[in-house]
DNA sequence: AGGAGCGATTCATCCGATGTTTCTACACCA
DNA sequence: TGGTGTAGAAACATCGGATGAATCGCTCCT
Protein backbone atom coordinates (compact mmCIF):
# COMPACT_ATOMS: atom_id res chain seq x y z
CA UNK A 1 0.00 0.00 0.00
CA UNK A 2 1.20 3.34 -0.82
CA UNK A 3 2.58 5.47 1.99
CA UNK A 4 0.16 7.99 1.84
CA UNK A 5 -2.95 5.48 1.91
CA UNK A 6 -1.28 4.23 4.70
CA UNK A 7 -1.18 7.42 6.62
CA UNK A 8 -4.76 7.64 5.64
CA UNK A 9 -5.47 4.41 7.74
CA UNK A 10 -3.17 5.70 10.44
CA UNK A 11 -4.96 8.94 10.87
CA UNK A 12 -8.51 6.90 10.67
CA UNK A 13 -7.04 5.00 12.96
CA UNK A 14 -6.00 7.15 15.91
CA UNK A 15 -9.49 8.67 15.41
CA UNK A 16 -11.39 5.57 15.40
CA UNK A 17 -8.99 4.25 18.58
CA UNK A 18 -10.52 7.59 20.42
CA UNK A 19 -6.55 8.47 20.56
CA UNK A 20 -7.76 11.56 18.14
CA UNK A 21 -11.48 13.01 19.30
CA UNK A 22 -14.17 14.97 17.93
CA UNK A 23 -12.56 18.88 18.06
CA UNK A 24 -9.06 17.86 18.39
CA UNK A 25 -5.84 18.94 16.98
CA UNK A 26 -3.38 17.37 15.26
CA UNK A 27 -0.06 17.64 15.56
CA UNK A 28 1.51 20.29 12.97
CA UNK A 29 2.14 18.81 10.02
CA UNK A 30 5.91 18.21 9.69
CA UNK A 31 5.34 16.32 13.76
CA UNK A 32 2.84 14.57 12.14
CA UNK A 33 4.81 13.65 9.28
CA UNK A 34 7.66 13.06 11.21
CA UNK A 35 5.49 10.44 13.40
CA UNK A 36 4.41 8.68 10.71
CA UNK A 37 7.49 8.51 9.00
CA UNK A 38 6.46 10.51 5.34
CA UNK A 39 7.18 13.18 3.86
CA UNK A 40 4.74 16.74 4.31
CA UNK A 41 3.55 16.75 0.82
CA UNK A 42 2.40 12.76 1.39
CA UNK A 43 1.04 13.33 4.59
CA UNK A 44 -0.99 16.58 2.96
CA UNK A 45 -2.26 14.39 0.88
CA UNK A 46 -3.62 12.34 3.32
CA UNK A 47 -4.95 15.16 5.35
CA UNK A 48 -6.81 16.60 2.25
CA UNK A 49 -8.34 13.17 1.23
CA UNK A 50 -9.76 13.10 4.51
CA UNK A 51 -10.55 16.71 4.62
CA UNK A 52 -12.77 16.17 1.72
CA UNK A 53 -15.04 13.53 3.70
CA UNK A 54 -15.29 15.94 5.81
CA UNK A 55 -13.13 14.31 8.78
CA UNK A 56 -10.53 16.58 9.39
CA UNK A 57 -11.10 20.55 9.58
CA UNK A 58 -8.23 22.26 8.12
CA UNK A 59 -7.37 25.79 9.18
CA UNK A 60 -4.76 27.58 7.44
CA UNK A 61 -2.56 29.63 9.96
CA UNK A 62 -4.07 27.87 12.47
CA UNK A 63 -4.02 23.83 12.53
CA UNK A 64 -5.97 20.86 11.67
CA UNK A 65 -8.55 19.58 13.80
CA UNK A 66 -11.21 16.28 14.17
CA UNK A 67 -14.40 17.30 13.07
CA UNK A 68 -17.41 16.76 15.10
CA UNK A 69 -17.79 12.96 13.08
CA UNK A 70 -22.29 13.79 13.47
CA UNK A 71 -23.70 11.59 11.01
CA UNK A 72 -24.90 14.71 9.23
CA UNK A 73 -21.81 15.78 9.20
CA UNK A 74 -20.30 12.99 7.06
CA UNK A 75 -23.16 11.67 5.55
CA UNK A 76 -23.11 14.88 3.40
CA UNK A 77 -20.29 13.61 1.56
CA UNK A 78 -22.86 11.72 -0.06
CA UNK A 79 -24.38 14.67 -1.74
CA UNK A 80 -20.60 15.20 -3.49
CA UNK A 81 -20.95 11.57 -4.48
CA UNK A 82 -24.20 11.71 -5.61
CA UNK A 83 -23.36 14.44 -7.75
CA UNK A 84 -21.42 12.48 -9.99
CA UNK A 85 -24.37 10.42 -11.51
CA UNK A 86 -25.88 10.86 -14.16
CA UNK A 87 -29.39 10.51 -15.24
CA UNK A 88 -29.71 6.63 -15.44
CA UNK A 89 -29.05 6.59 -11.60
CA UNK A 90 -32.05 9.47 -10.83
CA UNK A 91 -34.27 6.61 -11.17
CA UNK A 92 -32.77 4.82 -8.37
CA UNK A 93 -32.21 7.58 -6.07
CA UNK A 94 -35.88 8.35 -6.51
CA UNK A 95 -36.81 4.70 -5.33
CA UNK A 96 -35.13 4.88 -1.76
CA UNK A 97 -36.10 8.13 -1.59
CA UNK A 98 -39.49 6.71 -1.77
CA UNK A 99 -38.42 4.41 0.79
CA UNK A 100 -37.12 6.59 3.15
CA UNK A 101 -39.16 9.49 2.74
CA UNK A 102 -42.75 8.00 3.83
CA UNK A 103 -40.82 6.67 6.83
CA UNK A 104 -39.59 9.51 8.12
CA UNK A 105 -42.35 11.35 7.63
CA UNK A 106 -44.09 9.04 10.41
CA UNK A 107 -41.66 9.13 12.44
CA UNK A 108 -42.18 12.91 12.53
CA UNK A 109 -45.50 12.39 12.83
CA UNK A 110 -44.78 10.83 16.45
CA UNK A 111 -41.96 12.89 17.46
CA UNK A 112 -42.08 16.57 16.07
CA UNK A 113 -43.31 19.48 18.72
CA UNK A 114 -46.17 21.03 17.84
CA UNK A 115 -44.07 24.45 17.91
CA UNK A 116 -42.20 22.47 14.91
CA UNK A 117 -45.23 21.81 13.17
CA UNK A 118 -47.17 25.04 13.52
CA UNK A 119 -44.09 26.78 11.65
CA UNK A 120 -43.82 23.93 8.82
CA UNK A 121 -47.89 24.89 8.32
CA UNK A 122 -46.35 28.51 8.00
CA UNK A 123 -43.65 27.54 5.49
CA UNK A 124 -46.46 25.34 3.41
CA UNK A 125 -49.09 28.12 3.35
CA UNK A 126 -46.25 30.90 2.15
CA UNK A 127 -46.26 28.88 -1.19
CA UNK A 128 -49.78 29.15 -1.64
CA UNK A 129 -50.62 31.43 -3.80
CA UNK A 130 -48.93 32.43 -6.63
CA UNK A 131 -45.21 30.31 -6.17
CA UNK A 132 -42.68 31.60 -8.41
CA UNK A 133 -40.93 28.37 -9.68
CA UNK A 134 -37.67 29.33 -7.71
CA UNK A 135 -39.12 29.97 -4.47
CA UNK A 136 -41.49 26.61 -4.73
CA UNK A 137 -38.21 24.25 -5.10
CA UNK A 138 -36.66 25.91 -2.72
CA UNK A 139 -39.44 26.21 -0.16
CA UNK A 140 -40.30 22.03 -1.26
CA UNK A 141 -36.26 20.99 -0.29
CA UNK A 142 -37.03 23.48 3.17
CA UNK A 143 -40.20 21.58 3.65
CA UNK A 144 -38.72 18.00 3.43
CA UNK A 145 -35.72 18.37 4.99
CA UNK A 146 -37.73 19.55 8.33
CA UNK A 147 -39.70 16.74 8.17
CA UNK A 148 -36.51 14.94 7.92
CA UNK A 149 -35.09 16.41 10.94
CA UNK A 150 -38.71 15.61 12.45
CA UNK A 151 -37.65 12.00 12.02
CA UNK A 152 -35.25 12.07 15.39
CA UNK A 153 -32.79 10.40 13.17
CA UNK A 154 -29.78 12.28 12.04
CA UNK A 155 -28.54 9.53 9.89
CA UNK A 156 -31.78 9.06 8.27
CA UNK A 157 -32.27 12.89 8.06
CA UNK A 158 -28.92 13.36 6.27
CA UNK A 159 -29.14 10.59 3.64
CA UNK A 160 -32.73 12.23 3.01
CA UNK A 161 -31.09 15.38 2.54
CA UNK A 162 -28.25 13.98 0.02
CA UNK A 163 -30.66 11.85 -1.79
CA UNK A 164 -33.34 15.07 -2.51
CA UNK A 165 -30.70 17.38 -3.77
CA UNK A 166 -30.29 15.56 -7.15
CA UNK A 167 -33.88 15.28 -7.39
CA UNK A 168 -33.76 19.21 -7.45
CA UNK A 169 -33.27 18.79 -11.28
CA UNK A 170 -35.68 16.59 -12.16
CA UNK A 171 -38.30 18.61 -10.22
CA UNK A 172 -37.40 21.12 -12.60
CA UNK A 173 -38.14 19.27 -15.74
CA UNK A 174 -41.31 18.23 -13.74
CA UNK A 175 -42.36 22.03 -13.27
CA UNK A 176 -41.60 23.11 -16.94
CA UNK A 177 -43.50 20.24 -18.38
CA UNK A 178 -46.42 19.91 -16.61
CA UNK A 179 -47.99 23.33 -15.11
CA UNK A 180 -49.82 22.05 -12.96
CA UNK A 181 -47.03 20.35 -10.43
CA UNK A 182 -46.92 23.32 -8.33
CA UNK A 183 -50.49 23.21 -7.25
CA UNK A 184 -50.11 19.59 -6.63
CA UNK A 185 -47.11 20.05 -4.41
CA UNK A 186 -48.22 22.69 -2.34
CA UNK A 187 -51.76 20.30 -2.19
CA UNK A 188 -49.46 17.41 -1.07
CA UNK A 189 -47.45 19.44 1.25
CA UNK A 190 -51.00 20.77 2.76
CA UNK A 191 -52.02 17.05 3.32
CA UNK A 192 -49.04 16.16 4.87
CA UNK A 193 -49.18 18.70 7.15
CA UNK A 194 -52.43 18.27 8.09
CA UNK A 195 -51.51 14.27 8.50
CA UNK A 196 -48.71 15.70 10.98
CA UNK A 197 -50.73 18.11 12.67
CA UNK A 198 -53.43 15.73 13.35
CA UNK A 199 -50.62 13.18 14.99
CA UNK A 200 -51.35 10.04 12.34
CA UNK A 201 -48.22 8.49 11.07
CA UNK A 202 -49.92 6.25 8.80
CA UNK A 203 -51.50 8.75 7.22
CA UNK A 204 -48.49 10.94 6.82
CA UNK A 205 -46.85 8.07 5.64
CA UNK A 206 -49.32 7.67 2.72
CA UNK A 207 -49.27 10.95 1.93
CA UNK A 208 -45.48 10.98 1.82
CA UNK A 209 -46.02 7.92 -0.64
CA UNK A 210 -48.24 9.82 -2.68
CA UNK A 211 -46.00 12.78 -3.32
CA UNK A 212 -42.72 11.12 -3.77
CA UNK A 213 -44.35 8.47 -6.00
CA UNK A 214 -45.71 11.36 -8.23
CA UNK A 215 -42.30 12.62 -8.68
CA UNK A 216 -40.51 8.83 -9.68
CA UNK A 217 -43.99 8.00 -11.46
CA UNK A 218 -43.33 11.26 -13.90
CA UNK A 219 -39.51 10.47 -14.43
CA UNK A 220 -39.76 6.94 -14.81
CA UNK A 221 -42.36 8.36 -17.88
CA UNK A 222 -40.30 10.55 -19.04
CA UNK A 223 -37.42 8.82 -19.22
CA UNK A 224 -38.75 5.42 -20.88
CA UNK A 225 -40.15 7.93 -23.86
CA UNK A 226 -36.69 9.45 -24.49
CA UNK A 227 -34.87 6.36 -24.65
CA UNK A 228 -37.43 3.79 -24.66
CA UNK A 229 -35.56 1.72 -21.54
CA UNK A 230 -37.13 -0.88 -19.64
CA UNK A 231 -36.79 -0.04 -15.52
CA UNK A 232 -38.31 -2.97 -14.60
CA UNK A 233 -35.24 -4.79 -13.02
CA UNK A 234 -31.42 -3.68 -14.10
CA UNK A 235 -31.23 -0.09 -16.52
CA UNK A 236 -28.33 -0.83 -17.45
CA UNK A 237 -26.81 2.62 -18.74
CA UNK A 238 -28.04 3.54 -21.44
CA UNK A 239 -25.32 6.26 -22.17
CA UNK A 240 -26.43 7.83 -25.52
CA UNK A 241 -23.40 9.15 -26.89
CA UNK B 1 -11.13 29.03 -2.10
CA UNK B 2 -7.79 27.03 -1.87
CA UNK B 3 -6.34 26.31 -5.16
CA UNK B 4 -6.83 22.42 -4.27
CA UNK B 5 -10.17 22.73 -3.59
CA UNK B 6 -10.74 24.72 -6.77
CA UNK B 7 -8.74 21.99 -8.46
CA UNK B 8 -11.17 19.35 -7.25
CA UNK B 9 -14.17 21.47 -8.39
CA UNK B 10 -12.86 21.67 -12.01
CA UNK B 11 -11.89 17.97 -12.30
CA UNK B 12 -15.47 17.15 -10.72
CA UNK B 13 -16.99 19.75 -13.37
CA UNK B 14 -15.15 18.24 -16.29
CA UNK B 15 -16.58 14.52 -15.25
CA UNK B 16 -19.82 15.87 -14.65
CA UNK B 17 -19.94 18.11 -17.49
CA UNK B 18 -19.13 14.70 -19.66
CA UNK B 19 -15.60 16.09 -20.78
CA UNK B 20 -13.86 13.24 -18.61
CA UNK B 21 -16.19 9.73 -19.23
CA UNK B 22 -16.16 6.72 -17.06
CA UNK B 23 -12.92 4.94 -17.81
CA UNK B 24 -10.99 8.01 -19.53
CA UNK B 25 -8.11 8.49 -18.56
CA UNK B 26 -6.49 12.27 -17.75
CA UNK B 27 -3.99 13.69 -18.83
CA UNK B 28 -0.51 13.59 -17.06
CA UNK B 29 0.19 15.20 -13.77
CA UNK B 30 2.52 17.89 -15.09
CA UNK B 31 0.17 18.60 -17.78
CA UNK B 32 -2.73 18.86 -16.32
CA UNK B 33 -1.39 20.47 -13.39
CA UNK B 34 0.10 23.25 -15.75
CA UNK B 35 -3.44 23.38 -17.39
CA UNK B 36 -5.46 24.10 -14.41
CA UNK B 37 -2.94 26.73 -13.06
CA UNK B 38 -1.18 25.08 -9.85
CA UNK B 39 2.09 23.11 -9.05
CA UNK B 40 1.92 19.40 -9.19
CA UNK B 41 2.01 18.61 -5.31
CA UNK B 42 -1.10 20.63 -5.36
CA UNK B 43 -2.55 18.88 -7.97
CA UNK B 44 -1.90 15.63 -6.15
CA UNK B 45 -3.84 16.76 -2.97
CA UNK B 46 -6.70 17.24 -5.48
CA UNK B 47 -6.26 14.02 -7.28
CA UNK B 48 -5.97 11.77 -4.05
CA UNK B 49 -8.66 13.22 -2.30
CA UNK B 50 -11.08 12.29 -5.17
CA UNK B 51 -9.47 8.64 -5.26
CA UNK B 52 -10.42 8.39 -2.00
CA UNK B 53 -13.64 8.29 -2.95
CA UNK B 54 -13.16 6.38 -5.59
CA UNK B 55 -14.02 9.02 -8.41
CA UNK B 56 -10.60 8.61 -9.68
CA UNK B 57 -8.31 5.71 -9.84
CA UNK B 58 -4.32 6.35 -10.06
CA UNK B 59 -1.91 3.80 -11.15
CA UNK B 60 1.61 4.16 -10.83
CA UNK B 61 3.64 4.01 -13.69
CA UNK B 62 0.23 4.18 -16.05
CA UNK B 63 -1.91 6.70 -15.44
CA UNK B 64 -4.78 8.57 -14.01
CA UNK B 65 -8.11 7.27 -14.96
CA UNK B 66 -11.79 8.15 -13.88
CA UNK B 67 -13.81 5.02 -12.44
CA UNK B 68 -17.11 3.42 -13.65
CA UNK B 69 -18.99 5.99 -11.31
CA UNK B 70 -21.09 3.50 -10.76
CA UNK B 71 -24.00 3.75 -7.98
CA UNK B 72 -22.22 0.25 -6.17
CA UNK B 73 -18.20 1.49 -6.43
CA UNK B 74 -18.89 5.97 -5.40
CA UNK B 75 -21.56 4.44 -2.60
CA UNK B 76 -18.86 2.24 -0.70
CA UNK B 77 -17.26 5.65 0.60
CA UNK B 78 -20.14 5.86 2.48
CA UNK B 79 -18.83 2.47 4.44
CA UNK B 80 -15.72 4.30 5.02
CA UNK B 81 -17.20 7.37 6.74
CA UNK B 82 -19.27 5.24 8.83
CA UNK B 83 -16.55 3.61 10.02
CA UNK B 84 -15.89 6.49 11.91
CA UNK B 85 -19.72 6.46 13.74
CA UNK B 86 -19.65 5.72 17.71
CA UNK B 87 -21.33 3.43 19.91
CA UNK B 88 -24.25 6.66 19.99
CA UNK B 89 -24.74 6.35 16.07
CA UNK B 90 -25.28 2.46 15.87
CA UNK B 91 -28.76 3.01 16.94
CA UNK B 92 -29.60 5.67 13.98
CA UNK B 93 -28.04 3.21 11.30
CA UNK B 94 -29.95 0.26 12.47
CA UNK B 95 -33.11 2.52 12.52
CA UNK B 96 -32.33 3.13 8.93
CA UNK B 97 -31.53 -0.80 8.03
CA UNK B 98 -34.76 -1.33 9.66
CA UNK B 99 -36.49 0.55 7.40
CA UNK B 100 -34.52 -0.17 4.36
CA UNK B 101 -34.37 -3.67 4.59
CA UNK B 102 -37.58 -5.00 4.57
CA UNK B 103 -38.61 -2.59 1.47
CA UNK B 104 -35.29 -4.39 -0.25
CA UNK B 105 -36.60 -7.99 0.59
CA UNK B 106 -39.86 -7.18 -0.74
CA UNK B 107 -38.34 -5.82 -3.90
CA UNK B 108 -36.19 -9.25 -3.94
CA UNK B 109 -39.21 -11.30 -3.71
CA UNK B 110 -40.41 -10.04 -7.16
CA UNK B 111 -37.56 -9.60 -8.88
CA UNK B 112 -35.12 -12.00 -7.95
CA UNK B 113 -34.46 -15.31 -10.19
CA UNK B 114 -35.28 -18.73 -9.28
CA UNK B 115 -31.85 -19.81 -9.56
CA UNK B 116 -31.18 -16.78 -6.96
CA UNK B 117 -33.30 -17.94 -4.69
CA UNK B 118 -32.42 -21.77 -4.78
CA UNK B 119 -28.64 -20.82 -4.60
CA UNK B 120 -29.90 -18.64 -1.28
CA UNK B 121 -31.42 -21.53 0.38
CA UNK B 122 -28.12 -23.61 0.19
CA UNK B 123 -26.51 -20.97 1.61
CA UNK B 124 -28.84 -20.65 4.50
CA UNK B 125 -28.48 -24.46 4.74
CA UNK B 126 -25.10 -24.25 5.06
CA UNK B 127 -25.43 -22.58 8.75
CA UNK B 128 -28.02 -24.50 9.80
CA UNK B 129 -25.74 -27.11 12.10
CA UNK B 130 -23.05 -25.63 14.20
CA UNK B 131 -22.44 -23.01 12.64
CA UNK B 132 -18.52 -21.55 13.83
CA UNK B 133 -19.75 -17.68 14.77
CA UNK B 134 -17.36 -16.17 12.15
CA UNK B 135 -18.63 -18.48 9.66
CA UNK B 136 -22.10 -17.71 10.71
CA UNK B 137 -21.21 -13.72 10.54
CA UNK B 138 -19.76 -14.37 7.26
CA UNK B 139 -22.89 -16.02 6.52
CA UNK B 140 -25.08 -13.61 7.65
CA UNK B 141 -23.53 -10.76 5.70
CA UNK B 142 -23.69 -12.51 2.38
CA UNK B 143 -27.00 -13.13 2.75
CA UNK B 144 -28.20 -9.69 3.13
CA UNK B 145 -26.02 -8.90 0.47
CA UNK B 146 -27.95 -11.43 -2.21
CA UNK B 147 -31.08 -9.67 -1.33
CA UNK B 148 -30.04 -6.08 -1.32
CA UNK B 149 -28.76 -6.85 -4.84
CA UNK B 150 -31.92 -9.03 -5.11
CA UNK B 151 -33.65 -5.57 -5.12
CA UNK B 152 -32.78 -4.69 -8.50
CA UNK B 153 -31.58 -1.12 -7.13
CA UNK B 154 -27.87 -0.91 -6.81
CA UNK B 155 -28.02 2.49 -5.30
CA UNK B 156 -30.09 0.29 -2.71
CA UNK B 157 -28.00 -2.51 -2.52
CA UNK B 158 -24.96 -0.20 -1.77
CA UNK B 159 -26.57 1.92 0.63
CA UNK B 160 -27.65 -1.37 2.99
CA UNK B 161 -23.97 -3.23 2.21
CA UNK B 162 -22.32 0.07 4.08
CA UNK B 163 -25.11 -0.19 6.46
CA UNK B 164 -24.43 -3.44 7.45
CA UNK B 165 -20.72 -3.73 7.77
CA UNK B 166 -20.95 -1.02 11.22
CA UNK B 167 -23.62 -3.66 12.01
CA UNK B 168 -21.44 -6.63 12.09
CA UNK B 169 -19.50 -5.58 15.52
CA UNK B 170 -23.12 -5.46 17.20
CA UNK B 171 -23.90 -8.51 16.10
CA UNK B 172 -20.64 -10.40 17.35
CA UNK B 173 -21.71 -8.50 20.75
CA UNK B 174 -25.18 -9.87 20.97
CA UNK B 175 -23.68 -13.22 19.70
CA UNK B 176 -21.57 -13.04 23.00
CA UNK B 177 -24.12 -12.27 25.49
CA UNK B 178 -27.21 -13.96 23.77
CA UNK B 179 -26.25 -17.65 23.28
CA UNK B 180 -29.34 -18.35 21.28
CA UNK B 181 -28.59 -16.01 18.48
CA UNK B 182 -27.32 -18.16 16.24
CA UNK B 183 -29.88 -20.31 16.46
CA UNK B 184 -32.84 -17.24 15.88
CA UNK B 185 -30.65 -16.00 12.95
CA UNK B 186 -30.54 -18.98 11.30
CA UNK B 187 -34.43 -19.78 11.84
CA UNK B 188 -35.10 -15.78 10.29
CA UNK B 189 -33.28 -16.46 7.34
CA UNK B 190 -34.67 -19.74 6.67
CA UNK B 191 -38.32 -17.77 6.81
CA UNK B 192 -37.30 -15.15 4.78
CA UNK B 193 -35.86 -17.79 2.40
CA UNK B 194 -39.30 -19.20 2.40
CA UNK B 195 -41.35 -16.26 1.83
CA UNK B 196 -38.95 -15.31 -1.32
CA UNK B 197 -39.29 -18.84 -2.36
CA UNK B 198 -43.30 -18.46 -2.18
CA UNK B 199 -42.59 -15.21 -3.92
CA UNK B 200 -44.74 -13.24 -0.87
CA UNK B 201 -43.33 -9.68 -0.76
CA UNK B 202 -45.05 -9.21 2.07
CA UNK B 203 -44.16 -11.85 4.16
CA UNK B 204 -40.42 -11.15 3.38
CA UNK B 205 -41.00 -7.92 4.03
CA UNK B 206 -42.44 -8.88 7.91
CA UNK B 207 -39.50 -11.44 8.36
CA UNK B 208 -37.06 -9.17 7.21
CA UNK B 209 -38.52 -6.42 9.48
CA UNK B 210 -38.70 -8.62 12.80
CA UNK B 211 -35.37 -9.95 11.66
CA UNK B 212 -33.84 -6.25 11.99
CA UNK B 213 -35.95 -5.25 14.72
CA UNK B 214 -34.12 -8.08 16.75
CA UNK B 215 -30.89 -6.73 16.82
CA UNK B 216 -32.02 -2.91 17.16
CA UNK B 217 -34.13 -4.07 20.34
CA UNK B 218 -30.97 -5.66 21.57
CA UNK B 219 -29.05 -2.95 21.13
CA UNK B 220 -31.32 -0.61 22.20
CA UNK B 221 -31.50 -2.68 25.86
CA UNK B 222 -27.75 -3.28 25.69
CA UNK B 223 -27.07 0.57 25.47
CA UNK B 224 -29.71 1.53 27.94
CA UNK B 225 -27.98 -0.63 30.44
CA UNK B 226 -24.91 0.42 29.78
CA UNK B 227 -25.29 4.09 29.84
CA UNK B 228 -29.07 5.18 30.80
CA UNK B 229 -29.38 7.29 27.87
CA UNK B 230 -33.19 8.09 26.44
CA UNK B 231 -33.13 6.83 23.15
CA UNK B 232 -36.42 8.38 21.90
CA UNK B 233 -35.19 11.08 20.75
CA UNK B 234 -32.15 12.79 20.24
CA UNK B 235 -29.48 10.99 21.86
CA UNK B 236 -26.89 13.48 22.49
CA UNK B 237 -24.05 11.58 21.90
CA UNK B 238 -23.55 10.84 26.05
CA UNK B 239 -20.03 10.20 25.09
CA UNK B 240 -18.25 9.22 28.56
CA UNK B 241 -14.92 10.16 28.71
C1' DA C 1 5.83 -17.07 -32.95
C1' DG C 2 7.08 -16.28 -28.31
C1' DG C 3 9.58 -14.67 -24.48
C1' DA C 4 13.29 -11.74 -22.28
C1' DG C 5 15.16 -7.39 -21.83
C1' DC C 6 15.45 -2.40 -22.32
C1' DG C 7 13.89 2.20 -22.43
C1' DA C 8 10.24 5.65 -22.17
C1' DT C 9 6.36 7.16 -19.60
C1' DT C 10 3.97 8.14 -15.46
C1' DC C 11 3.07 8.20 -10.79
C1' DA C 12 5.39 8.19 -5.73
C1' DT C 13 8.05 10.44 -2.58
C1' DC C 14 11.08 13.58 -0.76
C1' DC C 15 13.45 18.11 0.26
C1' DG C 16 13.83 22.89 0.93
C1' DA C 17 12.12 27.56 0.30
C1' DT C 18 8.72 31.14 0.33
C1' DG C 19 3.93 33.10 0.70
C1' DT C 20 -0.47 33.64 3.33
C1' DT C 21 -3.45 33.35 7.17
C1' DT C 22 -4.46 33.16 11.92
C1' DC C 23 -3.61 33.51 16.69
C1' DT C 24 -1.32 35.52 20.66
C1' DA C 25 0.67 38.77 23.43
C1' DC C 26 1.97 43.16 24.56
C1' DA C 27 2.29 47.89 24.32
C1' DC C 28 -0.41 51.94 23.75
C1' DC C 29 -4.08 55.17 24.19
C1' DA C 30 -8.61 56.98 25.91
C1' DT D 1 -9.38 50.06 33.57
C1' DG D 2 -10.45 48.54 29.18
C1' DG D 3 -10.34 48.42 24.49
C1' DT D 4 -7.38 48.45 20.37
C1' DG D 5 -3.84 48.02 17.14
C1' DT D 6 0.30 45.98 15.76
C1' DA D 7 4.48 42.87 15.68
C1' DG D 8 5.86 38.36 15.92
C1' DA D 9 5.22 33.53 16.05
C1' DA D 10 2.89 29.50 14.52
C1' DA D 11 0.77 26.75 11.06
C1' DC D 12 -0.95 25.74 6.69
C1' DA D 13 -0.51 26.77 1.21
C1' DT D 14 2.08 26.52 -2.68
C1' DC D 15 5.91 25.99 -5.42
C1' DG D 16 10.02 23.94 -8.16
C1' DG D 17 13.10 20.48 -8.71
C1' DA D 18 15.21 15.89 -7.98
C1' DT D 19 15.11 10.97 -7.47
C1' DG D 20 12.84 6.35 -6.93
C1' DA D 21 9.40 2.82 -8.44
C1' DA D 22 6.02 0.69 -11.34
C1' DT D 23 4.12 -0.07 -15.80
C1' DC D 24 3.83 -0.39 -20.73
C1' DG D 25 5.39 -1.13 -25.23
C1' DC D 26 8.84 -2.10 -28.41
C1' DT D 27 12.82 -4.62 -29.96
C1' DC D 28 15.70 -8.34 -30.35
C1' DC D 29 16.98 -12.93 -29.71
C1' DT D 30 15.80 -17.82 -29.86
Amino acid sequence: MALTDEAIERIKGMIVSGELRPGDRLPKEADLAGRLGLSRNSLREAVRALSLIRVLDVRQGDGTYVTSLQPEVLLDTVGFVLDFHRDDSVMHLLEVRRILEPAATAMAARLMSDDEIESLGTLVEMTDGDPDLNDLIAADLEFHRRIAVGSGNPVLASLLESLSAPTLRARVWRGLTQENAAAHTVEQHQAIHRALVAREPELARAWATVHIAGVEDWLRRALGAANGVDHARGMAQPRTG
